[in-house]
RNA sequence: GGAGGCUUAGCUCAGCUGGUUAGAGCGCAUGCUUCACACGCAUGAGGCCACUGGUUCGAGUCCAGUAGUCUCCACCA
């Protein structure tokens, strides 16, 4: 079982390995067990299309840095993974490789075959993004993945849009929607970005119609004025106030329109009098119905100009912004022409320009639905991680306006709707219908559309679990304990989760959400693609090792925020994972023992680490249920490199021969295999490789360390005492090192020591450390100060050390460097006293604070005292 | 217009419910082939914790304001 270990870790040799084994050994399995407590994660589906980005990797390792800590603290572990047929990145992925490779689109081949073609493409493509998952060690029970439209997924899909119509909280209306011209289809309005973009106004006149004067309004998308049915001003404008009820005529169109009075025209905007297009813009859309106002639509769904757009018909959206401008300046309509900056909608996908228009779409009605949404993060049924983000949600779910849910795309879940040709009703059912519900007619057709993407992943948290079914995974793992998430897909997912568990299961779908930020590149740009500054994860991963990438992810980090991505931090992640592989080396090198007990002797050092072990376990589990990955993975760094290598083993080392060795190799090995398991979730592989080539502790023999039981505080390895005795030890180590390196004394001499202290017995204890730690030959603990002459003299609270390096003795410099630290421990000194003095401070603050600061005057007294019993020696 | 973040060592960032002599990584300086590791060891330099005021026995931490910076939401033609 155990095996030697090369000098140097090659994660390339062992992740996959492992990983492998792993699988094969169905760890990572999940399911209702009735004596273990559940958890689980739902992952987010990546796209189908996806590749996987140092988000993913991110996100990945959250949740797998969760699962697995869970998974040993005996939860039954689910960490349900899946993937996302993403509408319009697919589509346009296979149409895109359709026009190249063969010169069709879609509409050549047909829905039918079309679609046959994409799930091609998805069967092919599909699961590259998992296979990347699987790099980065995601301990998902994979046997459950699923699709967002796989079978369940889309039985889920049909069964909530069935039971939300009927509830009348689906609807099919014409309203004004957001319309990609490119992507052909409308648009939710979360799917709008909007970019702040240089335009012009222009000033144009309408000619009133009874010739007495005109009036003059002012816009940025002037092509769309053949749609115009009115003009509006303020009802309080006392410019225009004899104009409403008037008329006024349409240029180049040459159509009479009303003027209204309508208080959505601000004051003191503009030219006040605004052309009002109810068919291509939201608020004159309201404005319209208000005052029954004509709806014409002139721009078609691909982004031309249709026959009622007049001499413009056929032309493109721009291209007849420019020709009307022209035309509208020759014929003597333009007033003025202004430089002009404002936001224009873009698509989240394609990126080029929004176009509100009305059509008829299908919605969910939000109003109730938020009602509940809002109540359970309110009441903090569902708690958002950092608190702030319940803001975020909460300000977007109060305003938010109904989803448009249909799209007119191929690839996805199709409406379930069937309309009569007949009569005209809209039969919608669980099952595909052959007639018309009303008038009983064959002659139905079904909607061609389909649904929104974000409708079924609206349903991932329980429709991956089985639903519409009852299934026992629903029972036990619903609802899931945290989703892991960016903060960029809080409106698109995690608030649609919430709502959609709250109307389907009557039950939140998650209890934490924990939010993370975006991983940007060293200059702290967004990575993208089309910057090019994206680095591959996996590339990272494949050089420095996946342990490295994940720990350089977590550490350091506080949720929410966005965190710049270094390759040196790899590096310095690498080099940390190489630095357990040794420590772990020396320790397998030294080794004569078969299995771990902890010996009933224990020594000094031994009771230090052990103790301190203790310490860091208690914080790290608590930094890990308080979700502060990023502090406890610190930690974890801090005392295996610290603590462990540079203190605990070197102090190993002057009893790893002879009689105490084998007690040494005992602690050695337990503190090493405690360390392994509170690293494991952060750095899976590499702690998994050197557990299974240790000698294991008899009775929690595993044969995988990700199925060991995580550690736990215990009160009877709490040793104040020993620590507090080591760290005096360690503080004349450090204080004799920094007088040596001062000095300049070679690293090979070694001098006699004498220690002079009141803890004789500490000291002696300490006598090997001083050797080979502090370049002592011999080591003299006593209670008597020595002659000071020819000595250099170290100074701690506990102790003075004597060295007999006369050369290096300078009677006046070692005076002066003793005030000056006298001068600063009577500083100090003074700080602490002054406190200790405030009668407020002493009565005010907590007892083990004022007792701390005690302690500190103590060790100050002591410092200082020391220091005057060495000034005085020299002094003669 | 509304909401929220950030400002701590040369750089990038931690710092939980107020109590440390304010930390890490990288970088920098000096010295080390010490029998796990040069992807290493030891030692060191480097901080009015943006500014102003308040609460408190006590503020990097809480509150208010100021400045700079970033993000999200809404959106006026």
């Amino acid at each position: 079982m155990r095996k030697e270990l090369p000098k140097t870790y090659e994660p390339q040799e062992t992740e996959g390995k492992i990983y492998q084994s792993w699988l094969d050994a169905g760890c990572f399995k999940a399911a209702p067990n009735p004596d273990k407590k559940p958890f689980s994660i739902v992952m987010p589906p990546p796209n189908v299309t996806g590749q996987l980005h140092m988000g993913h990797a991110m996100d990945c390792t959250l949740q797998d840095i969760l699962t697995r800590y869970k998974r040993m603290q005996g939860y039954e572990a689910l960490w349900m993974p899946g993937t996302d047929h993403a509408g319009i990145a697919t589509q346009i992925k296979v149409e895109e490789e359709l026009r190249k490779n063969e010169g069709l689109t879609r509409y050549d081949l047909g829905r039918e075959k079309f679609l046959e073609r994409v799930w091609d493409w998805k069967h092919k493509y599909g699961n590259r993004i998992v296979e990347q998952q699987r790099k980065l060690g995601a301990s998902c029970d994979w046997d459950r993945a699923r699709f967002t439209m796989d079978e369940g997924c889309s039985k889920a899909v049909r069964e909530t849009f069935c039971e939300l119509y009927d509830k009348g909280l689906i609807y099919k209306g014409s309203r004004i929607i957001n319309w990609c011209p490119h992507c052909i289809t409308a648009l939710s309005d979360a799917e709008v970005e909007y970019v702040d973009k240089p335009g012009h106004l222009w000033h144009i006149r309408y000619p009133l119609s009874d010739g007495s004067g005109d009036l003059v309004v002012a816009t940025t998308r002037p092509e769309t004025m053949m749609g115009d049915t009115g003009v509006a001003v303020n009802p309080e404008d006392e410019r225009f106030r004899h104009l409403v009820g008037k008329t006024c005529i349409l240029p180049i169109m040459n159509r009479e329109i009303p003027i209204v009075a309508d208080e959505y025209v601000e004051l003191g905007f503009g030219t006040g009098a605004v052309k009002m297009t109810p068919a291509h813009d939201p608020n004159d859309f309201e404005v319209g119905l208000r005052h029954n106002l004509e709806t014409i639509r002139v721009i078609d769904d691909n982004g031309t100009i249709n026959a009622n757009g007049g001499p413009y018909n056929g032309m493109d959206r721009y291209e007849c912004r420019k020709q009307l401008v022209k035309d509208l300046e020759e014929q003597g309509y333009l007033v003025k022409t202004e430089e002009y900056s404002h936001n224009v909608g873009t698509c989240y996908r394609c990126r080029n320009d929004v176009e509100p228009l009305i059509s008829a779409q299908w919605f969910v009605k939000m109003a109730p639905l938020a009602e509940e949404a809002l109540r359970v993060v309110n009441d903090g049924e569902v708690k958002f991680i950092p608190e702030r983000f319940s803001k975020t949600y909460t300000n977007w779910m109060e305003n938010v306006h109904d989803w448009c849910i249909s799209r007119q795309l191929w690839w996805g879940h199709q409406i379930p709707a069937w309309t009569c040709a007949d009569c005209g009703h809209i039969t919608v059912d669980r099952a595909d219908p052959t007639c018309c519900a009303k008038c009983g007619s064959a002659n139905i057709q079904r909607d061609p559309d389909v649904l929104d993407t974000w409708f079924s992943s609206a349903l991932w948290p329980f429709s991956t679990l089985g639903w519409p079914d009852k299934t026992p995974e629903l029972d036990y793992f619903y609802p899931t304990s945290v989703l892991v998430t960016g903060y960029d897909i809080i409106f698109f997912w995690v608030a649609r989760m919430i709502f959609s568990g709250c109307e389907q299961m009557k039950k939140f779908p998650f209890e934490k959400v924990l939010i993370h930020g975006l991983v940007r590149d060293d200059k702290g740009r967004k990575m993208s693609k089309s910057l090019g500054n994206g680095i591959d994860p996996l590339e990272i991963a494949g050089k420095y090792g996946a342990d490295a990438l994940r720990f350089n992810l977590i550490t350091g980090n506080s949720p929410g925020n966005d965190m710049r991505f270094y390759v040196e931090k790899c590096e310095a992640m690498r080099n940390f994972a190489n630095k357990i592989w040794n420590a772990s080396r020396f320790v397998l090198m030294n080794l004569t023992i078969d299995e771990v007990k902890l010996p009933e002797k224990l020594e000094l050092e031994d009771k230090w680490v052990l103790s301190r072990l203790n310490g860091l376990i208690r914080e790290v589990t608590e930094n890990l249920d308080a979700y502060e990955l990023g502090v406890a993975s610190a930690k974890v760094y801090d005392f295996i490199w610290d603590t462990y290598c540079d203190w605990y083993i070197e102090l190993t080392k002057s009893r790893m021969q002879g009689e105490g060795a084998e007690n040494a190799q005992n602690v050695l090995c337990y503190v090493l295999i405690q360390m392994l398991k509170l690293l494991h979730p952060f750095m899976p592989f590499i702690t998994e490789e050197i557990y299974q080539a240790l000698p294991h502790v008899p009775g929690e023999e595993s044969e995988f360390l990700m199925k060991t039981a995580w550690p736990v505080y215990d009160g009877k390895f709490s040793y104040p005492a020993e620590e507090a005795a080591m760290e005096e030890i360690m503080d004349l180590i450090r204080a004799i090192r920094t007088r040596r390196a001062e000095m300049n004394v070679a690293p090979g001499r070694k001098v006699q020591l004498t220690v002079v202290t009141e803890r004789r017995e500490t000291f002696t204890a300490g006598a090997p450390f001083f050797q080979r730690l502090a370049g002592a030959s011999e080591v003299h603990v006593t209670d008597a100060a020595p002659a000071a002459q020819g000595m250099v003299e170290v100074i701690t609270p506990a102790a003075r050390a004597f060295m007999p390096l006369a050369e290096l003795v300078d009677i006046q410099q070692e005076l002066e460097r003793i005030a000056k630290e006298k001068a600063k421990a009577e500083g100090h000194l003074k700080g602490i006293e002054a406190k200790l003095n405030n009668e407020a401070f002493i009565s005010k603050a907590p007892e083990h604070i004022v007792q701390n600061q005690r302690e500190q005057a103590e060790k100050l007294r002591a410092l200082i005292a020391q220091l005057e019993q060495s000034e005085a020696a020299m002094r003669g």
